[in-house]
DNA sequence: ACAGGCATGTAAATAGTTACATGATTCG
DNA sequence: CGAATCATGTAACTATTTACATGCCTGT
């Protein structure tokens, strides 16, 4: 009875649409700013995932244009929401990061200090502009209807909260190493 | 004179080549027990990486059987050094995190506490096991040698030192919220 | 003899991004 | 009117993993 499993992001999609109806791309505008830092989705996935999902009857598609504009708003049926629960309920399997800043810092040996320590500098902005914009979305969850994503958002800022310090760490190691005048 | 941009994995491969030659097969073996955790590289990558760095003068081919085993392995050429430095020297642009336990916290509500609490604990469970391994692999790295490495190593552990204890306040957060008897 | 590790490589599948095409609506 | 945004979708590309094929060498 049931197809292939589904994809992760068939399930972004689940999970989405398990609060309320939402068109393929508002369902895109979610991701980007909610999931996005650890699960993006692409058009290029939402829209043939809706498709494959109307199929398998996972959710419905409901016309629902604005004037004149075709739109087609989508609801969880009771075998998707099933299919999310059962999904939620398998551990979890992908962990993967790819941090090309680590990678350049493991062969910094090629440069002297006062590049290296650039790398680390680099990184840190980048968590330091990260941690701002989740800043930003804090006061737009409320505890009550978002407990979960809430915590998911206060687990980024604590990340890139830690991230920012290990790197003003790390830089000053770097610059305290070459003071002596070790020439790397 | 210089053709398409090199791959992240050509980067990989200049630097481990860079102390010391090594064949396609110690490459892997190295990045899978270094890199790996930020920056993975599969066969796949590796040996068709390997011929194009070759045919672009940036590594060289040495024949280096092992008894009547073929093997080659491989050094970085000066032009080879050069373009890892250049590569070095610009700002990392790949910070990519895919993790499918943030994705189903985000996604919790739908299931009641006591099981929305095993997706946390499963994602404390792996980062345990990294947190492990990378232990193992500390003592190996001496700090004279490998600097960078080590720092990197440290961040790993660092890491995921934090997110265990991330997760296990979060636990305690999400039993908490149930034990008043507010059924999500 | 055979298992396991060393060693090189490729084919196919899967995943995901990017860029584009199309067209309507809204706001200044 | 023009720009931005809403809205849907596809094609092409790039990246990456997985599985397999091949074959030699070492230790039991």
């Amino acid at each position: 009875m049931d197809s292939d499993p589904l994809s992760a992001t068939a399930y972004v999609i689940l999970g989405m649409l398990r609060r309320g109806p939402l068109s393929g791309y508002e369902i895109k505008a979610m991701v980007d700013n909610s999931t996005r830092f650890f699960w993006a989705a692409s058009y290029g996935q939402i829209y043939p995932e809706l498709r494959r999902l109307s199929e398998a009857g996972l959710v419905e598609g409901i016309d629902a244009p604005t004037g004149g504009r075709r739109r087609t708003v989508y609801e969880v049926t009771a075998d998707g929401e099933e299919e999310l629960k059962a999904w939620l309920r398998q551990p979890p399997e992908t962990y993967e990061m790819r941090d090309e800043g680590l990678l350049k810092l493991f062969f910094a040996a090629a440069l002297p200090p006062q590049e290296a320590v650039e790398i680390v500098r680099s990184m840190r902005h980048y968590r330091e502009g990260v941690n701002r914009r989740l800043r930003e979305l804090e006061p737009t969850k409320d505890e009550e209807t978002a407990a979960y994503p809430l915590m998911v958002l206060r687990c980024g800022i604590e990340y890139t909260d830690w991230f920012v310090d290990w790197c003003k760490r790390t830089e000053e190691r770097i610059l305290a190493a070459a003071r002596p005048g070790k020439q790397s």
